[in-house]
RNA sequence: GGAGGAAUGGCAGAGUGGUCGAAUGCGGCAGUCUUGAAAACUGUUGAGGGUCACACCUCCGGGGGUUCGAAUCCCUCUUCCUCCGCCA
């Protein structure tokens, strides 16, 4: 959410850069600068009546102690109208400050400058590319054949247990889905990330926290009978670990990792993009959460990056990094990165990592601050990764890494499973 | 699930109806001392709203109530602790 203040200070500015997003910002932003004023001036009466108010309690509080208890009994009579002033006050401000809260939850972060513009994913921009292409010959099958093929991910089970996009990993496929979460929390705990288990279930004020609600409520399962949502990332409950808090400078940098299985509902989403591992309702993923000082917020986000490239090559699988354009960038981010492993078999780029800032976006909804150098409290930066989305590096894996006679396990991972091939 | 107890500033911890936004300790910050550091000593230090700046207002887990006046009394919810029951 953005910050009131800014808002009020740097309307045009804002509004120059949500048309990144493609969308006119005018109507909500005059909302909620109209609703802000209103807010003001009902709680400018409100604290004038409750001051005085307050003045006649303490005279009163004197009358009854130096024993002038008849004055005090004039004096009480004249509390009521107050109180009854500054009751439908009161409630005026609540409305008021609900009412711009609705409206501050529909403006979506500020993108950076950096951000291109554009529509669509196909507007992002290719900011590097790295690894070769395998040549496959042309018997080369798609990753969902293959986990037939090899009976190790099963879809069709899963779907009688629970439902479609819910696959039941079997044997070897189990087992090197076991080896890269221990890979990646290997690696991101080796570069420093503090590894933590979270809640999979979050509650509404976590949701909010981080952005996902109210502007993504369909997306998440909701539990209703203690209304509780399933996490869709693990970014929720770990950047909630902080909510809240009054940080010190010294607390800088704050970093986790964390692995935890993902539930998206995906409504309306079907056809042949979303076949095999490309898209499910239940997948597993290992993230990485950072809690930054603002000057620092995009160096650590270049470290990110730079991490996640270290694992990718590590598991030699071909990528390319794209800055996402406004029209594609998420409600809650400044600047996003898109990591994609390009899959030979099915012909595309799969997304596998989605590196973000927030800078103080989600911080400013958290209540996530520390103290400055000035002793003043300020918002932190929140931001986070996937290191990295397990299905469509499995998805990569299985595809690249086929060859007649089986699948080769990337060199790296060999000591997590144990074996070399999968056959 | 049943019975009790508790929730206070960054942390610990006093405070049971009227200058309590809140003692004290720790921590933080500034200074004295020191070649430097530590120790010691002195001062300072909650958050949010509001204002050009003051004034002023709000906040002692959340919500509601009693009262002229609530951290303090009542109701309710949540969370934590202890005991009992059940259980992976």
């Amino acid at each position: 959410m953005l910050q009131l203040q800014i808002i009020r200070e740097n309307k045009d500015s804002i509004l120059k850069a949500l048309k990144k997003r493609n969308i006119d910002a005018e109507p909500v932003v005059n909302a909620v600068l109209d609703l802000d004023e209103k807010r003001r001036s009902i709680q400018a009466k409100l604290d004038a009546t409750l001051a005085e108010s307050n003045k006649l309690s303490k005279e009163i509080g004197s009358l009854f102690k130096s024993g002038k208890a008849e004055e005090a009994n004039a004096l009480k009579s004249k509390t009521a109208d107050l109180k009854e002033a500054s009751k439908q006050m009161g409630e005026d401000l609540n409305l008021a400050i609900e009412a711009l809260q609705n409206q501050l939850y529909q403006i979506p972060n500020i993108p950076h400058e950096s951000v291109p513009s554009g529509n669509t994913d196909e507007d992002n921009e290719e900011v590097s590319r790295e690894g070769d292409v395998p040549v496959l010959d042309d018997k080369a099958l798609p990753h969902w054949e293959l986990a037939k093929k090899y009976d190790i991910i099963d879809f069709e089970l899963g779907a009688k247990i629970t439902g479609a996009g819910f696959p039941v990993y079997k044997g070897k496929g189990a087992k090197l889905q076991r080896a890269l979460i221990s890979y990646f929390l290997d690696k991101n705990t080796e570069a420093g990330y503090a590894e933590v288990q979270p809640p999979l279930m979050i509650n509404e004020a976590s949701g909010y926290g981080t952005g996902q609600l109210p502007d993504k409520e369909g997306q998440m399962y909701h539990v209703q009978a203690d209304d509780l949502y399933l996490i869709p990332t693990a970014e929720v409950p770990i950047t909630n670990l902080h909510r809240g808090d009054l940080l010190s400078m010294k607390d800088f940098p704050i970093t986790y990792t964390g692995y935890t299985p993902c539930f998206r509902r995906e409504a309306g989403s079907y056809g042949a993009h979303v076949r095999g591992l490309n898209r499910l309702h239940q997948f597993d993923k290992v993230e990485i959460v950072r809690i930054e000082h603002p000057n620092n917020s995009y160096q650590a986000l270049d470290d990110m990056v730079e991490h996640v490239k270290t694992i990718l090559r590590e598991l030699k699988l071909p990528y390319r990094i794209l800055r996402l354009c406004g029209g594609d960038l998420g409600f809650t981010s400044a600047l996003t990165y898109d990591f994609e492993v390009f899959s030979t078999a099915q012909d595309r780029w799969l997304e596998i990592s989605s590196v973000s800032n927030f800078e103080t976006y989600q911080a400013n909804r958290l209540k996530l601050r520390f103290k400055d150098e000035n002793g003043k409290s300020q918002l932190a930066h929140t931001l986070n990764g996937s290191s990295l989305a397990l299905p469509r590096v499995l998805a990569g894996i299985l595809e690249n890494y086929q060859t007649p006679d089986g699948i080769k396990i990337p060199e790296v991972l060999v000591p997590y499973c144990g074996f070399e091939e999968i056959n």
